[in-house]
DNA sequence: TAATTTGTACAATAATTATTAAACAAACGG
DNA sequence: CCGTTTGTTTAATAATTATTGTACAAATTA
């Protein structure tokens, strides 16, 4: 078989990655042509630049730009300085578990920070109805009280969780490689 | 000050929590619409029919349907039979510890399940030119066979802590509530 | 069985979000 | 400096996604 050919079949076989990496991506609530600018990236074995990255992803040059600062805010793609060239260069960061652990990190800081906020507004009032008031509106405002408590008990839960991923503990609990990985390695 | 008063109050506090409630699961990829019907349903003391959470949310029957079967679907919403009513009766699943969970673990899957697929399609490409081609293409098809075994020990370490979660192993590693808090339990 | 109630499917519309072309500003090289 | 290259902002357009009204089917009652 012919090296063409062959050359094909590879980047066929990349086209599916980078795909299925892209829809993944969309999971997490990432738009697929943003998906593909990494999935790009990954793949590549050379840091490209941004008119690179456009012929790829035949997307226009304002939307890579876009796209390539969404993935720098996460981390997901670094900035790269080549010598001799003033063009900026772009990496994919490839370690799915950084990846992962970053931007789930976020999200659930982003989530307490969103509830707390409401919180702060919410509970002098509640306080102050539930000790001035009397008959309904009082059993309503502790009600809602002891529901906000409760719901402080989770966020409590989910920070300690964001800080054992942030600071690796996790992995003393569920480690990257397990036992048999690592006998596999030893031999 | 009147029980009108405290009870006007009291609703503007927890327009304040439902927008939060809805804004969270917004970061997460709901709808905000659909949100708001998780939080109306978590703040309601009684379990609610369509037409109720219809006026409360202030949205046609239709998408109210149509929010509830996302809900449903993810568990955050429970339906319940109320005796002597023909409707259909809804309350909110309120343990977030139990929400979050469930969300993440098939997210987790979902992520993993995307890629397996397209990498059982990719490999076997992949290894043929690894084998048969020289030079370039099995330079190529060898480094990307690398990228893909490593991004296993990635979806083999996401699954670990999948089933952690999901069989409530991790609360071994990161209790529900913290020892203080166990001693202020205790007194 | 006919009439009514209830929830959903579907096709049309509205709202949101992503993408683009074009204008612009900053950085550089001559 | 002045012209050129590079990347970003902006306002308009395109594409996607959410929402709705209507029609419908299933279940219920009288």
């Amino acid at each position: 078989m012919s090296e063409d050919k062959y050359l094909q079949e590879l980047e066929e076989a990349r086209d599916v990655m980078i795909s299925a990496l892209a829809q993944t991506m969309v999971i997490y609530g990432v738009t697929p042509s943003v998906g593909r600018i990494y999935g790009v990236l990954y793949f590549s074995e050379k840091p490209l630049n941004l008119d690179d990255i456009k012929d790829e992803v035949a997307m226009s040059k304002a939307s890579v730009s876009n796209g390539l600062r969404e993935l720098l805010e996460t981390e997901m793609v670094i900035k790269v300085w080549k010598k001799g060239d003033r063009k900026d260069h772009y990496i994919a960061e490839k370690d799915f578990m950084k990846n992962f652990l970053n931007f789930f990190i976020k999200k659930l800081r982003q989530e307490r920070s969103l509830i707390m906020k409401a919180n702060e507004q919410a509970r002098p009032v509640l306080e102050e109805v539930a000790a001035e008031a009397e008959g309904e509106p009082k059993k309503i405002a502790e009600r809602d009280l002891k529901s906000m408590n409760h719901s402080m008990e989770y966020f409590d839960w989910t920070m300690r969780l964001a800080n054992a991923l942030e600071s690796n503990e996790i992995f003393e609990y569920i480690p990257k490689t397990t036992q048999e990985e690592n006998d596999k390695n030893d031999k």
